[in-house]
DNA sequence: CTGATATCAGGTAAACTGATATTG
DNA sequence: CCAATATCAGTTTACCTGATATCA
């Protein structure tokens, strides 16, 4: 079946990458980031809540009222999704859609009180589901993992001309 | 609007986790592992390949033949997929799927000449897309990277009993 | 006329669940 | 009767691509 030849070429190979297939950090990335996502997932949903709403309240508590598309940029959902997330916001009066009297193509969209309590629960339900996940590693390595995290984004994430600019009001 | 009390609350908030959006482990994890997919899938695709198509291989390589089940267990495919993903290889040539004399509920996967050359090109292409994924990491970094999204992964992935053991000729 | 905005209607692919026929 | 295997059918969700009507 095999020629000599053959036969080293396959120990070459081995001797090359052993178990690579629990090596690849596409793979660990892929399958941490499925496992991230389902603790996430599931602690938010026994609040009844979804990622995206943390997102979009986040933003507008840090950032202020925003338009759709303008959120939509900032949380990195995309336009088409946001209806859908701001229906559900909406309904559960954690934020509110009004037509902007400045440009009315636009919805301002504002957070409500009830909105900043319920970003304040959905605030410590993420640090305790955080810590869950990185439980194996220390403070400091928590640190460089995000850090490394981060870089390895901006390297590949194309960067828009500016990301959060506030393009809502400008002359 | 907003009384005194409320006021503090939010800027107790924002000392708490300012630009919280942008440090969250599960949104970086999320959104690399989004990346990462797109420069594998892309880059396997110019080679008409898919990703599973490596996995299987490389399973096959380093382990042996093996039936589909232990095949999903080892990829970590589920074994509905796995048999759409052999079809693939199997019409290229690149894997035989025979019954097994032993137990003849199983077939018998076993990678071909061309299945091992093909194998050969993927590793090498592979290399490269993660030189590229990780492109940011220094050396030491790239190992410590990927050392503590193992430690992550072991630690959040439910352990079967044993995972490679061979379950195919076990008396 | 160009471009942004909100909305709607889809499309793909990964990760999953379940059912079934066959065999151990 | 119970368990595993290969296969098929179908669900859910993230991500993404349009198209459209409205307005700057």
């Amino acid at each position: 079946m095999t020629s000599d030849a053959e036969a080293m070429d396959v120990s070459d190979r081995e001797r090359r990458t052993p178990d690579r297939l629990r090596k690849q950090a596409s793979r660990l990335l892929a399958r941490l980031s499925t496992q991230s996502d389902r603790l996430i997932v599931e602690g938010l949903a026994r609040l009844d809540a979804r990622k995206w709403h943390y997102a979009v309240l986040a933003s507008l508590e840090e950032y202020g009222p925003a338009s759709q598309a303008t959120l939509s940029r900032r949380t990195g959902i995309y336009r088409s999704d946001m209806v859908g997330v701001l229906n559900d916001l909406a309904e559960r009066d954690l934020v509110e859609r009004t037509p902007d009297p400045d440009d009315r193509r636009r919805n301002v969209i504002t957070i409500t009180d009830r909105g900043n309590s319920r970003l304040a629960l959905l605030d410590r339900t993420l640090d305790d589901l955080h810590e869950q996940l990185l439980a194996p590693l220390a403070p400091a390595e928590r640190d460089q993992f995000v850090r490394m995290l981060t870089r390895l984004l901006d390297h590949h994430t194309p960067h828009p001309p500016s990301l959060d600019a506030s393009d809502d009001h400008q002359p």
